[in-house]
RNA sequence: GUGACCGUAGCUCAACGGCAGAGCAUCGCCCUGUGGAGGCGAAUGUUGCGGGUUCAAAUCCCGUCGGUCACCCCA
């Protein structure tokens, strides 16, 4: 006997059924075309790595994180983490057939073993854009403006970036810090003054070791803090890279988690879907080196492809309208199925989406209910009378229209 | 990783210790050259899974898997 496996799929892990699949392949296309249009070339890794490529590098939280297994040669492999610690092994890996000044994209899932929750899953899509090799301002901008450019052109009508610069906050910050409390963690409890009200990161800094008064300075010093000379000449390149000057805002509060920022770092908000970001970023020079040993400054973002595509989903940016089988093709009776092959061919030689119904047994009115269902937004009947008149009958199924045509002029009335 | 809540038909849910049900969806027919509306009929379950308590468990208890939410962290 054999025993029934019970299909299902592994917690925090999702298929994506036709419908879902169309919108984020639809999504995917508008932004690789925007990553192209900024002049990143495409990159691509493996899903696996050798575990010794990808533990150690964000820290020990970080490191529970990665899946890891070992495999049947015995070897410490793991699941991609994210896609920079992949693409810092290639530029060690192939320093010598890389560009000196490197730009490149990479729409790749990555694999996280966190709890999954509302909008967080073990397997999601990122999309990165970095520019490697420079400290130029320029660079900083270049992957801002692209980034600002790839949300609008997904069709979002506002797209906010906040941005700050790392130098800031340690300069202002630096003359708090204590043996016991870090710069790095109160950089951490100010990343929350956006969430959450002053008063809770307060407290949170008294918490964490420091006295009333320092805890209060540090929220004065730091709504206090004034713009940087490195941000001001990014921001004004953006501008004349084309991004408006209101939809950048200096935000001097904004910290980012991750720890090996150097410089400005920023992040995405789209305001008609709510406060979460939905991609950040910035610049981290040191980075490359600590994981490939060789020095290499770099700038780049990392955005939420799924969380992109459920915001724009939610916003109803993504129209469908002319994706997918465009004509069904029915089948009058068995007998007449050489006339319908002979159409779908013709349909398909112009370049039409169709589907030739499956089933010659099928009567009509399931033909059409099945494209009723699939919205197919047109059908062709072809049955004795139209053979005869070597014709074809083109119904449009959302105006109910209906016309009997010659064949060749088919494929102008349907486009 | 910590904590809370929830798993009953494909979907949304009812039954809350005593015969497992409804609406929607599906399929068939009304309708042998035309979908969406309507009418009639049919099919659908080891109540997520495993164990325990009980004369009796969908219901109570434990475990497990899955989902949701918050924290942490992030995308």
């Amino acid at each position: 006997m054999r025993q029934k496996i019970e299909p299902r799929t592994l917690k925090g892990f999702r298929d994506f059924l036709p419908e879902e699949a169309r919108k984020r392949q639809y999504a995917v296309d508008i932004i690789r075309k925007t990553f192209e249009l900024y002049g990143f070339e495409p990159l691509e890794t493996p899903a696996l790595e050798y575990a010794e490529i990808l533990l150690g590098k964000y820290g020990t939280e970080a490191d529970k994180l990665v899946y890891t297994f070992t495999d049947s040669g015995n070897r410490k492999i793991g699941l991609r983490y994210d896609q920079t610690v992949p693409t810092a092994r290639v530029l060690a890996q192939y320093q010598n057939q890389l560009p000196k000044y490197f730009r490149r994209y990479q729409i790749q899932n990555v694999f996280r073993a966190e709890k999954p929750q509302k909008g967080r899953y073990r397997e999601f899509t990122q999309c990165d854009i970095d520019v490697f090799g420079t400290t130029e301002p320029l660079s900083d901008a270049e992957i801002i403006a692209c980034t600002y450019q790839a949300f609008k052109n997904l069709g979002f009508e506002t797209v906010k970036i906040k941005i700050n610069d790392r130098a800031i906050l340690f300069d202002s910050l630096d003359q708090f810090a204590s043996d016991k409390v870090s710069v790095l963690s109160v950089i951490q409890s100010i990343d929350k003054l956006d969430k959450m009200s002053q008063e809770f990161v307060v407290a949170e800094l008294i918490k964490k070791g420091l006295s009333d008064q320092i805890a209060e300075k540090i929220i004065s010093t730091i709504n206090n803090a004034t713009i940087s000379a490195n941000l001001k000449q990014i921001i004004s390149i953006t501008n004349q890279l084309g991004i408006p000057r209101e939809d950048i805002l200096f935000v001097p509060t904004l910290a980012r988690g991750l720890d090996y920022y150097t410089g400005m770092i920023f992040e995405v908000s789209v305001p008609e879907y709510g406060t979460n970001s939905l991609g950040g970023g910035g610049r981290y020079d040191k980075l490359i080196g600590q994981l490939g040993g060789i020095d290499i400054p770099a700038v780049g973002i990392a955005f939420g492809f799924d969380r992109m595509v459920e915001a724009a989903d939610k916003l109803n940016l993504i129209k469908l309208g002319n994706l997918g089988t465009q004509v069904l093709v029915t089948i009058f009776n068995k007998s007449l199925l050489p006339s319908s092959l002979e159409i779908i061919n013709k349909l398909r030689q112009k370049n039409i989406s169709s589907e030739i119904y499956i089933n010659p047994e099928d009567k009509l009115d399931k033909q059409l209910k099945y494209a009723d269902k699939k919205g197919i937004p047109y059908v062709i009947i072809i049955g004795p009378d139209e053979v005869k008149s070597n014709q074809v009958t083109l119904k449009n199924m959302t105006t109910n229209d209906q016309q009997t045509i010659k064949i060749k002029e088919l494929a102008s009335t349907i486009k």
